[in-house]
DNA sequence: TTGTTTATTTAGCAAGCGATAATATAGACT
DNA sequence: AGTCTATATTATCGCTTGCTAAATAAACAA
């Protein structure tokens, strides 16, 4: 019973016959690239790849689409798991402008256009379908790289925000930190707009207010109730700070 | 060469050899449930299994975590898809409260804490691990569940947001239907709140805001800011919706 | 042309996977 | 206790998957 594998047809065959010629390829290309541009090629390819069917995508697969023969993946990577980080690497470290935090605090600018410019440069580079896709696929597979990611955007990005609706709201302190309480308070205004960009994107809603126009709603709310609602929380934090039991 | 296969150890033996009878099992139970609770246990299995390493995840390990054989799996279940989609069932239509919608809509309670109430019974539904990260993986693996629960929230929870915050702004319109735009105004608020959620549970970054604190500024911020922005664009809608050219 | 190098392909393994058939046994009923 | 039925297990199939070794062929130098 378990020899019944030996039946296969041709198996036999196979083992003895001399192997045949290649036969002529119709695959798109028979060029033979250099290492650097095929790595490219490979990595692009696999953003595109994975992106669709998540990282447990099979590699067979990914070379079909290629149009190149799967081992040949692995003289460019030496395992899969390789070829998935410098596809994580690529997306991540790749699309970060460090000028999006000059535009934030550029005060010849009224905030609401800044924060509407930044969401319309950010969405262009970030919201797109491949990045979304791989940021939520790598979120679940370990939260390490987007812990990294969201790192980026509290260090970088949101206490520049902070301190221009400090300004805004006409409490600007230079000498007090910007609390956890002010990054969170801001993340309400990115995070309502990421995951209209998800609904977008991913879960392929039809878009019935245009991505600018909501933006232009949700700044517009955020500032306006900011201008009451920030100068209470900074009170309340900055009277919590004072109090003998502050930390923690 | 194609007939080392054979040569593995103790293939034949196998195939020669009597069965052996069953050693003694060291395994959690050897109780024979009713099928409704079997069925149950290891839906309620696939659901911590699934909901940790994704719908890729093996039949065996989740057999082995339950302490049963792999093959009774397909007694109850006549393919893994047809267990998947049990899953995705159990977790989306499970837990949704239709009591929610009366308690946005109660005002005898200020709107702030209806709407903060809301939260921290939605929260203890919803906003829990593997409940997101089964909505997330559902998600990638096609649009078409994550769009039949967003289309939930907005036939049956945002509607009744918008119109208590018509009220809330004083510019009340039984007759005036909810326009998509005030939709996409309100999704703000709870798009922000559920994405500090996936931060929290799925991204498991450290929570230096409490969660319920977070909603409070959510809330007053979203109120504070209605007061004002909420009519006028209830009003720019009003105003297009009256032009001729307003279908599209 | 001829030889060398190396990008690329062919063939294949070993482990893992979903699924099935045959067998064994727990537990209720007589 | 003995019988029977449905629950549960054992063994195994056929296919897929990541990965490797050997063979092939394109590009370049002599």
């Amino acid at each position: 019973m378990a020899l019944k594998r030996l039946e296969a047809p041709q198996a036999k065959d196979k083992s003895t016959a001399p192997r045949r010629p290649a036969e002529p390829r119709e695959l798109a290309s028979k060029v033979r690239l250099s290492p650097p541009e095929r790595e490219r090629q490979i990595i692009e390819g696999a953003i595109a790849y994975f992106s669709e069917v998540g990282f447990s995508g099979q590699t067979r697969e990914l070379s079909k689409r290629l149009g190149i023969t799967q081992p040949l993946l692995y003289r460019y990577f030496s395992s899969k798991q390789e070829l998935v980080e410098r596809v994580y690497k690529t997306v991540f470290e790749g699309r970060w402008n460090p000028a999006w935090v000059s535009l934030i605090r550029d005060r010849t600018i009224p905030l609401r256009g800044r924060l509407i410019e930044f969401y319309r440069q950010y969405s262009e580079a970030t919201y797109r379908r491949d990045w979304l896709r791989i940021y939520l696929y790598a979120g679940l597979s370990g939260p390490v790289l987007n812990q990294r990611y969201i790192r980026l955007i509290q260090r970088e990005l949101l206490p520049a925000y902070c301190r221009e609706v400090r300004h805004y709201c006409g409490v600007e302190s230079a000498e007090l930190p910007v609390s956890d309480e002010e990054i969170e308070f801001v993340w309400s205004l990115h995070g309502g707009i990421f995951y209209y960009a998800v609904r977008q994107n991913v879960y392929e809603l039809p878009a019935k207010v245009d991505f600018m126009r909501k933006v232009e709603f949700a700044v517009d709310n955020f500032l306006a109730g900011a201008k009451t609602t920030y100068p209470a929380l900074l009170a309340s934090v900055y009277a919590a700070a004072k109090r003998p039991d502050h930390h923690r």
